[in-house]
DNA sequence: TGTGCCGTGATTTTT
DNA sequence: TCACGGCACA
């Protein structure tokens, strides 16, 4: 037994970690050591012979609850952890739903619809109650939807309740209520629940079972639950019923960290444990073990702004460090164009990895710019968070298949999968086939079963096209008892054709997706050796149980050892670097515009800097532009008021204007006066239209009958483009180019010219492209 | 049934 | 600007 660990702990982590029994909340500042606390106590629990089968621990994501696993089974060892309940609150109940998953008439192998389901199947019923989609908008509706069920109001309850119906009536959307009812009927009839109903249905079989709580009270005899400061009421009241006969929990926080309110986060649950808990123990964690003292110091005068937080003194004993830079450009291309500069340099004299380094931002549409600067340095860089491996087209389409297989009352991946790759299946079949389904509310697998029997208008071409569809479906259902995962995926991914259909094109995009269905049978494979001394046979059904809830984090790793990660705010929480840049400090942006109205939510919003100034280790860079480019215009933008916020002993703010600031030779100063220009003139031009009550960021209208162009050498980076600008022309037949993804090739035709060129490529390891050079990122190679 | 042009609208997003 | 969805045609 290794008792090592305790060592490495102080006094308020050690006791945290040691006092197993109780009600525990634990204040975990930015940088505390929130994780080690988390492990070495589980660790603790087993080394005092609690079984593994009864300690239930709760993250928000895989990535933490892979992590916190992997060094506690180093610790305790595989065999006494192996039985722990650790994972993230949808897939720790999404399993136990399973288990009892008659008691609510759902099937074992339900369905979870994800996020893009979800919305597609509200979409399908807005226009089935023909309902005017400007009023109702998708987005809009699903996401009162989905509120409402992280706060337990199921659709009955969203019907009949006053102050909801008052709401919807105002915003003249009172149907929303059919919709959530039409809404929950169809995933029941498709034996499929999306993520929210994780929650819900948990929280209804624990109220209308009781022996089911009970026999899960009892067997939980500890509970612990990270980041408790997002947890919704769902997840509050899932993990407060548990906990209610061993009392034995353990919530670990951070309320200066609450930034998933949008997403129905209730900081209050934090906030009123101790009155949930009258006997809690609580810890506080006020030692920072990341930051230099500068960075600490600057990060608690930013909070130190928002009222009702949980008091605590969050303190370094490292170096005194930098202060916090701000860096103003002039240009949103600038502040890229800055930010790469100084990354390059501050990695070349420091002898640094690029892994040390992140780029920050409030929104994703910033990413762009970034990574053309970073790739005009010839940094390395990944972004995080983008669009997710499970996300793309391809692998949900191939994955479609295979939940259709397994639960064929799948009305989602049907119409995903029915008609791809095309087999003349239009959508006049599958409305025809939808409309019977609903008409006799059975599944529509059910009517292309018995298509001839049900008056659907179909007509015999349309039959006979189905009639081949069912026979492949039933044909790999065959198979479902004998061939592993790996088989069945590999026989749909070719016997449908898909995998054909994209390797014959000659398209890039088409060649990636391709290289992604086959890396997602190689993710198949793996998990089966993974998992076969376990449980031997690993079948379809379970490899889409554990796929069904993970994300991009766990396809990383591997190549990202020297990289940049640039990222939203948001994803980058619990993460650290030594080097942060956090992007775009300017009103409206960050804070967002839809903030500044409303005090909490500009509260969560300086919650959000403060999350992003701690992940710094040794160095913050704070950078605002004075003009930046939003939908096509210029925008004139203010300094954030974040940048005063900051005590100014720890924040070195840049030169004022019109100083020569560096003599840096990439500091571009054309365009600063460029945009000054600009800048006088829209503000004259303003002032005379609003008189004195001019808003402080004008929208810049272009002069009439002349568009707004980007000075030809700053359009040349925001283009990503090594060419000189407009000049595509340069490259020619025998060439040696370097293309962002393919790597190094030879260029063996061109043709077209202008926008039109193209370009016939051959790259070692991936064959031979077509590019169109006004896309394509090449650059040449002497 | 499949393709291309135009109009619209556009935070953050662990699951 | 850019991406997506709807509608008009082939």
């Amino acid at each position: 037994m290794n008792l090592d660990y305790l060592k490495e702990l102080n006094e308020a982590q050690r006791k945290a970690v040691q006092n197993i029994r109780g009600p525990a909340l634990v204040i975990a500042g930015a940088g505390s050591g929130k994780t080690r606390v988390l492990t070495y106590r589980v660790t603790e629990l087993l080394n005092n012979n609690v079984p593994a089968g009864t300690i239930l621990a709760l993250t928000f994501t895989n990535k933490a609850a892979r992590e916190m696993k992997d060094r506690i089974i180093k610790i305790a060892g595989y065999e006494r952890s192996r039985y722990l309940w650790m994972g993230t609150f949808h897939s720790m109940f999404a399993r136990i739903l399973r288990m009892e998953a008659d008691n609510l008439g759902y099937p074992k192998d339900f369905t979870i619809y994800d996020t893009q389901d979800s919305r597609n199947l509200v979409k399908t019923i807005i226009r089935e109650l023909d309902l005017d989609d400007k009023i109702y908008k998708v987005a809009e509706v699903w996401s009162r939807i989905s509120a409402a069920k992280n706060n337990l109001i199921t659709a009955a309850s969203y019907a009949s309740d006053t102050d909801i119906a008052e709401q919807d009536k105002r915003r003249r959307k009172e149907r929303i209520k059919d919709i959530f009812r039409i809404y929950q009927k169809r995933c029941f009839r498709a034996g499929a629940m999306d993520f929210d109903d994780l929650l819900l249905n948990t929280n209804i079989l624990f109220r209308d079972f009781n022996n089911i709580l009970e026999k899960y009270q009892e067997q939980f005899q500890y509970i612990l639950v990270d980041e408790y400061q997002d947890t919704n009421y769902a997840q509050y009241l899932i993990v407060k019923s548990l906990s209610k006969k061993h009392k034995n929990i353990f919530v670990v926080g951070d309320d200066a960290q609450s930034i998933y309110s949008f997403r129905g986060a209730r900081i209050e649950n934090i906030l009123n444990f101790k009155n949930d808990y009258p006997e809690y123990t609580l810890y506080k964690l006020e030692q920072n073990y990341r930051s230099t003292r500068n960075i600490v110091a600057a990060a608690n005068s930013i909070i130190a702004k928002n009222s009702g937080q949980i008091p605590k003194k969050i303190f370094s004993e490292k170096e005194e460090g930098n202060k916090i830079k701000v860096v103003r450009a002039a240009t949103d291309v600038e502040e890229g164009f800055l930010t790469a500069n100084s990354i390059f340099d501050t990695a070349l004299s420091g002898q640094l990895k690029y892994s040390e380094f992140a780029i920050m931002y409030r929104t994703n549409a910033q990413s762009r710019i970034f990574e053309e600067a970073l790739r005009k340095r010839n940094i390395p860089y990944r972004v995080y968070g983008s669009l997710s491996f499970y996300q793309r087209k391809e692998i949900k389409d191939v994955l479609a298949y295979c939940r259709f297989i397994i639960n064929n009352k799948d009305d989602e991946a049907l119409k995903r999968i029915i008609n791809y790759p095309a087999r003349g299946i239009g959508k006049t079949s599958l409305q025809r086939i939808e409309k019977a389904a609903n008409f006799g509310d059975i599944s529509m697998w059910k009517v292309i079963l018995k298509a001839e029997e049900f008056n659907t208008g179909l007509n015999r071409g349309a039959l006979g096209k189905l009639s081949k569809f069912r026979e492949m479906i039933e044909d790999f259902a065959k198979d479902l008892e004998e061939a592993d995962a790996y088989d069945l995926a590999f026989r749909i991914a070719t016997e449908t054709g898909i995998l054909k259909e994209l390797h014959n094109s000659n398209s890039p995009e088409e060649m990636s997706k391709y290289d992604n269905i086959v890396e997602l049978l190689n993710g198949i494979q793996e998990f089966i050796s993974g998992q076969e001394e376990e449980t031997g046979f690993v079948g379809l059904g379970e490899y889409l149980q554990n796929v069904a809830l993970l994300t991009d984090a766990d396809t990383n790793n591997k190549d990202d050892k020297n990289k940049v990660s640039i990222m939203t705010v948001h994803s980058a929480k619990g993460l650290e670097f030594g080097y942060v840049y956090i992007a775009g400090l300017e009103e409206d942006l960050f804070p967002s515009a839809m903030s500044s109205a409303d005090i909490r939510k500009l509260e969560e919003e300086r919650r959000l800097f403060y999350v992003a100034i701690t992940r710094a280790e040794k160095q913050a860079t704070i950078s605002y532009t004075q003009t930046r480019f939003k939908w096509g215009v210029v925008n004139y933008c203010k300094p954030s008021r974040f940048i005063n916020e900051i005590d100014e002993n720890y924040v070195e703010m840049p030169p004022e204007p019109g100083i020569n600031i560096t003599d840096n030779e990439t500091t571009n100063n054309r365009g600063y006066q460029y945009s000054n220009r600009w800048q006088r003139k829209t503000r004259s031009m303003s002032d005379a239209v609003q008189g004195e009550h001019a808003p402080e960021t004008v929208k810049i209208n272009p002069p009439a009958g002349k568009k707004w162009k980007r000075p030809a050498e700053l359009r040349q980076y925001a283009e990503g483009n090594d060419f000189k600008a407009g000049n595509p022309d340069d490259i020619t037949a025998g060439m040696q180019v370097e293309h962002i993804r393919f790597g190094k090739g030879k260029v063996l035709k061109t043709e077209g010219s202008g926008t039109n060129r193209k370009a016939t490529v051959f790259f070692s390891g991936h064959g031979q492209k077509q590019l169109l050079l006004k896309f394509a990122k090449l650059k040449l190679i002497n």
